[in-house]
RNA sequence: GGCCCCAUGGUCUAGCGGUUAGGACGGCGCCCUCUCACGGCGUAAUCCCGGGUUCAAUUCCCGGUGGGGUCACCA
């Protein structure tokens, strides 16, 4: 048996994930459990969407949490780079290999064909994906095209006819029809692969034993098994486990819950605390225990103890599973851990210059600096400054959560950037930038009077800020 | 819609043919107590439905139903 190696691939396209750490427990879990390896993988092919800040803040997230991987971008191992844009020819060479041994072509059809296609398929009920005309095209006209300069995608020659069948390490034997499965696009336009060439080649190439991911590649994992053994390769085992839910069932997502691990640190969780609820999400450790540290859980883990029901993350019972871990330290514990949160020197420091002109004693201060250290605020008080004059509350909800989706993609989370770009956003909106602000403001901090209005949100910080701006609108959605 | 996965209280779960269906969060009530919180005790609430298999099904099989995922040059 060769020695256990897993990994997990974050994609750095926005906020660390709450589900990027729950897949990397059980991947470290495991990891350790066997004596193995715990590798971390940044999966940027997607060059559009990532950033390197967004990577940045996984690997702190990432360490925050208390889950250090033995190799990544940050630390040398064996089978770098780490970092899939650093790889670009490791992907080309092994395409190369594809297209010679036919397991593989280009297609040069346009997206406008491909989506007319997919149209017609939809219409008529038919079987989406590739209709396979490019793969119909002799070796000499696809060289001789390619070397003209047109621009193509390689696309997986799937087979037509029989079952791809794999072994699920939760679910046992699990078989799909080949027919039912697109030719799916290996390598983009661009020169860059797709999740599904890198992630079979580096795996291969970083000898992965275990894929332990999330059940929404289940259905992709076929494609995986043709790749591997188009190239020749040993597949590793595959273990998909469920999916983190939103309380209506429906995958975790950023509308429904807060969902980084930026907010969880905000709030004030311990990363003991969130490691072991994530813990208790699909596995057990016990009938009838539920609290257990990292260690105790690598001890005593197997899969066999793994549910496959998607678990509901609750927000609620994280904060019951909190208060204990809260409670077990001691004194000077709790100090430590609330210099770690806020009480520190460096956010007290940038707190002053917000209020030194607005308290004439001390004991003002903490009065009026409240809502930097609070959670969520209760908007009942300032109910009516929540919808401006001349709006309606529905416009006003509407208003708050479009400004959070913009913020999403802000990537300069400064006054000096975010001032000019909220101007532009009431602006396209057709609303005065002081409505738009006052609203901000008061969902922001629960009161009408603040610091100037960017610093505070600054202060506040973008997750909770981000997470009061939802609360805000779903309060006032019930205004209306 | 096609394909795939799943199904124990509101939520997280234990259970792996015979149990008064266990624990936790949340709810409610009582106790403790100057208040609140903590803590303690108690209480309501669950095996999706229908067929099989079996002496016996929450548990095994099949079918429904329900939920979810996936069908991108995103991962």
């Amino acid at each position: 048996m060769p020695p256990v190696r897993v990994r997990i691939a974050p994609s750095p396209t926005g906020d660390p994930h709450v589900g990027t750490a729950y897949i990397a427990l059980f991947n470290y879990v495991f990891a350790k459990k066997n004596g193995g390896q715990f590798i971390l993988r940044i999966e940027d092919t997607d060059r559009t969407r990532s950033t390197p800040e967004s990577e940045e803040a996984i690997l702190r997230a990432l360490k925050w949490v208390g889950l250090q991987w033995d190799e990544g971008p940050d630390i040398n191992g064996p089978h770098g780079p780490y970092r899939q844009s650093e790889r670009s020819l490791l992907y080309k060479e092994e395409t190369r290999k594809l297209i010679e041994s036919g397991a593989a072509y280009r297609c040069f059809c346009t997206a406008e064909r491909l989506e007319a296609l997919r149209h017609e398929q939809r219409r008529q009920g038919l079987f989406v994906g590739y209709d396979g005309l490019c793969r119909g095209r002799t070796r000499e006209e696809s060289d001789t095209r390619s070397s003209a300069g047109e621009s193509f995608v390689v696309r997986l020659a799937m087979p037509r006819t029989g079952e791809t069948i794999f072994i699920d390490r939760l679910r046992g034997e699990v078989k799909f029809d080949n027919a039912q499965i697109d030719d799916q696009v290996l390598l983009k336009t661009d020169g860059f692969p797709t999740y599904h060439l890198a992630n079979v080649v580096d795996d291969h190439h970083m000898q992965i034993t275990h894929v332990i991911r999330a059940e929404e590649w289940l259905s992709s994992t076929p494609k995986h098994i043709v790749l591997y053994q188009a190239f020749g390769w040993q597949a590793p085992e595959w273990v998909h486990m469920p999916l983190l839910r939103n309380a209506d069932k429906s995958k975790i997502s950023k509308r429904k819950n807060p969902v980084s691990l930026d907010y969880y640190r905000a709030a004030g969780f311990l990363p003991e605390a969130l490691l072991n609820y994530l813990g208790t999400m699909g596995w057990s450790i016990a009938g009838d225990r539920e609290l257990f540290s990292l260690a105790e859980m690598i001890e005593v883990f197997t899969f066999d103890r793994v549910s496959l029901g998607g678990p509901v993350f609750d927000l609620v019972k994280l904060s019951a599973v909190n208060a204990i871990y809260l409670r077990a330290l001691d004194d000077a514990g709790v100090v430590k851990r609330l210099r770690e949160w806020r009480l520190s020197d460096d956010f007290l420091k940038a707190l002053v210059p917000l209020v030194r002109e607005r308290v004439q004693r001390l004991d003002e201060f903490i009065p009026l600096t409240e809502y930097f250290f609070a959670g969520d605020l209760d908007y009942a008080p300032v109910a009516k400054e929540l919808v401006p004059k001349n709006r309606t509350a529905k416009e006003a909800a509407e208003m708050l959560l479009a400004y959070v989706e913009a913020l999403d993609t802000q990537r300069d989370f400064t006054p000096a950037a975010l001032e000019p770009m909220a101007r532009a956003f009431a602006e396209k909106a057709g609303w005065q930038a002081k409505e738009l602000f006052m609203l901000i403001r008061v969902a922001v901090s629960a009161r009408k009077a603040t610091p100037p209005l960017f610093d505070t949100v600054v202060a506040v910080g973008r997750d909770m800020a981000k997470r009061r701006l939802r609360l805000a609108a779903e309060f006032v959605k019930k205004l209306a």
